[in-house]
DNA sequence: CTAGGGTTAG
């Protein structure tokens, strides 16, 4: 506030004041006027010429002179200056706007406060922003606008609020700017009011701002909502609603929503065409992917869709067309590095994951969290346990990342896997972090793998405890406690899961097949042809059975879909899906099915087996993995 | 002079 009225007694006190007709302001009564105008014309045309060095030395003589430019000219130096990246003659030029005691306008303030968000030195922009004499509504926009994007969420909604008493009325680019700040739905609501009082809801920057707030808050309805409220001519606006459920899992609403972009005839840009393939990616739809894979030749090079599509088809199982995608992409971020790394991991692929990890390093590319997870998760999953010790261990050291709870996480399930369940609950207690659902999750998977049921009743008692609505878990436990006859302990089991009124979600298994995609889930006959899928399927086990396959009736330590029996065994919704692409796909095909629940071990075993008695590929998703069947094989190595 | 949309894990 000191500075501030130190400010105000200067600019009332300065000369330049009251001779502003001329564009000239003369400080010193011993130069003939033509000289300075002379000296005026020459920075200005360096200005405008973008001649940094000469404008500089111009407005070095000005300075001496006491002569100043207008704020125009200033401001086309300044954008020299930042696409120059040159800090210190910006600062030159800040201090010449201000010296000998001249005020510049606001307008001109507002450009150098800009300047210096722009330059990321907010505490300069922050000191001159309260030296300001009089700031309006630019310059709050501005600073608000600068807060947010520091993530400085609290800071940024504070300064609406200043600049609201100051009495300085925000506008769209206020509103569209902080909305992004708001972290909670109780802000977001009121400002969502404000805006509406303030007739600004139909402005397509606020549109698409609401709408992306209210979508990473998770609040999709409202989302969709403000989006419903009126037709909209601007392809952010699609795109954001796009992105909203693209990004928070509801790729069905994504891709209906996509349909209705194009309906209402907007080509989809780069920004669509990556939400629709995250859209892709989650449904595990392949073919359309395929299909939007055609519209992103359009956007050749471009990074992030590029990523996105590699993305798409390592989580579809198709590392073929990955390979294809990432050998050709000319620029390759961490990010690419990552998704490949861990694509190949994750389908089984964990040596080639660990010479491209060799590949990245050797290209100079430095990993991150991301993908280092990627590699330890390589590494366990193929049982790599010395490999994976020693990225584990060094990892601090070679690439200078922290292990955080997920890096302990996969190295619980590398030691868990290869039986040292000793040494995975001794990591559990060193590591400095409280263990959390996914660290015992991991260990439960060890148990699994290893029959041990004790450790195991343990593992699932404290996923319940932090994680009370884990249907999956409570099944487990109970089918534990029934293999032992221990029935009290399944029935209580059962009380608390009805208690707490949690209901197992039923297992489904979803298949695309000529642009459609098919559902299967247990006991449900809903499916048109589900007289003839099941007749070929009981075929099918027939026939295996006759080659010795043996219904694996084992049911402890998994989370099965549907009840214990051997004849629910029979339909399990993934047996029902494959059965439907025997008989809907030509032999060739790739059988591709995604399901909700992580595959059973007499599941796993049957396509095994078939895969190498029909002569076929079957790739399966499960919500942790995936399974590539073939010639009576699967990529996991029965290690899942 | 100030504003909006997209990618890796969990």
């Amino acid at each position: 506030m000191k500075a501030i009225s130190k400010l105000k007694s200067i600019a009332s006190a300065s000369p330049s004041r009251s001779r502003s007709l001329s564009l000239v302001s003369i400080g010193s009564r011993n130069v003939p006027a033509s000289s300075f105008s002379s000296l005026l014309d020459e920075f200005t045309n360096f200005c405008y010429q973008r001649d940094l060095p000469r404008a500089m030395k111009a407005m070095d003589a000005m300075q001496r002179h006491g002569i100043w430019a207008d704020s125009i000219t200033y401001s086309e130096l300044i954008k020299c200056c930042l696409a120059r990246r040159a800090v210190n003659e910006a600062k030159l030029v800040h201090n010449h706007v201000f010296s000998n005691g001249h005020q510049p306008k606001t307008f001109l303030i507002n450009i150098l406060l800009n300047m210096y968000v722009k330059f990321n030195l907010l505490d300069q922009a922050q000191e001159l922003f309260d030296q300001m004499p009089e700031r309006n509504v630019v310059s709050w926009t501005t600073m608000i606008s600068a807060y947010t994007n520091a993530k400085l969420n609290a800071k940024a909604l504070k300064y609406l609020i200043l600049m609201l008493r100051e009495g300085v009325m925000p506008n769209m680019f206020t509103y569209s700017s902080v909305l992004r700040a708001c972290d909670g739905l109780l802000s977001l609501t009121q400002l969502h009011c404000s805006i509406i009082k303030a007739g600004l809801e139909s402005d397509v920057f606020v549109r698409s701002a609401l709408i992306d707030i209210y979508s990473k808050l998770g609040e999709l309805q409202n989302a969709l909502g403000v989006f419903n409220e009126m037709v909209t001519g601007d392809l952010v606006v699609w795109n954001s609603i796009v992105g909203g459920f693209a990004q928070n899992s509801d790729g069905d609403e994504a891709l209906n929503l996509y349909k209705r972009m194009k309906r209402a005839g907007f080509p989809p840009d780069q920004s669509t065409l990556t939400s629709v393939l995250r859209a892709c990616t989650g449904l595990a739809l392949l073919e359309l992917g395929r299909q939007v894979h055609v519209h992103v030749i359009k956007f050749d090079q471009d990074l992030i869709l590029n990523n996105a599509l590699l993305d798409m088809y390592c989580k579809c199982g198709s590392l073929k067309d990955a390979n294809f995608v990432f050998t050709r992409m000319l620029e390759k971020d961490v990010i690419s590095w990552s998704t490949m790394i861990a694509g190949l991991a994750q389908n089984g692929f964990s040596r080639e994951a660990l010479n491209l990890f060799q590949s990245m390093k050797d290209y100079g590319a430095k990993p991150n969290y991301i993908t280092i997870l990627g590699v330890l998760f390589a590494c366990s999953h193929a049982g790599l346990v010395e490999d994976g010790w020693y990225y584990f261990q060094s990892m601090k050291k070679l690439f200078g990342i922290d292990p955080g709870r997920e890096h302990y996480g996969c190295i619980i399930d590398l030691l868990g896997r290869a039986g040292k369940l000793d040494q995975a609950i001794k990591l559990i207690n060193e590591m400095g972090f409280e263990p959390d659902a996914v660290t015992w999750r991991a260990l439960l998977g060890a148990c699994r793998v290893h029959r041990n049921v004790d450790l195991a009743i343990f593992a699932a008692k404290q996923i319940l405890k932090l994680d009370p609505e884990d249907a999956g878990t409570y099944i487990l436990l109970s089918n534990i406690y029934a293999n032992s006859q221990r029935w009290d302990e399944v029935a209580e089991v059962r009380r608390t899961m009805k208690a707490k009124g949690v209901r197992k979600e039923p297992g489904c298994s979803w298949i695309e097949v000529n642009k459609q995609i098919h559902a299967f889930i247990l006991g449900d006959n809903s499916h048109p042809q589900i007289d003839e899928i099941n007749s070929h399927l009981n075929q099918l086990i027939h026939r295996l059975m006759g080659l010795g396959y043996v219904p694996d009736t084992n049911f402890v330590l998994q989370d099965l879909e549907g009840e214990q029996s051997e004849d629910s065994l029979r339909y399990h919704s993934e047996k029902l899906a494959i059965a439907f692409g025997m008989i809907s796909m030509s032999r060739g095909k790739t059988i591709r099915i995604r399901k909700n629940i992580r595959i059973c071990g007499d599941c796993h075993i049957f396509a095994k087996l078939l895969t190498k008695m029909e002569q076929r590929t079957i790739v399966i998703r499960d919500p942790i993995r995936y399974h590539h069947f073939q010639d009576g094989v699967c990529s996991c190595g029965d290690y899942w």
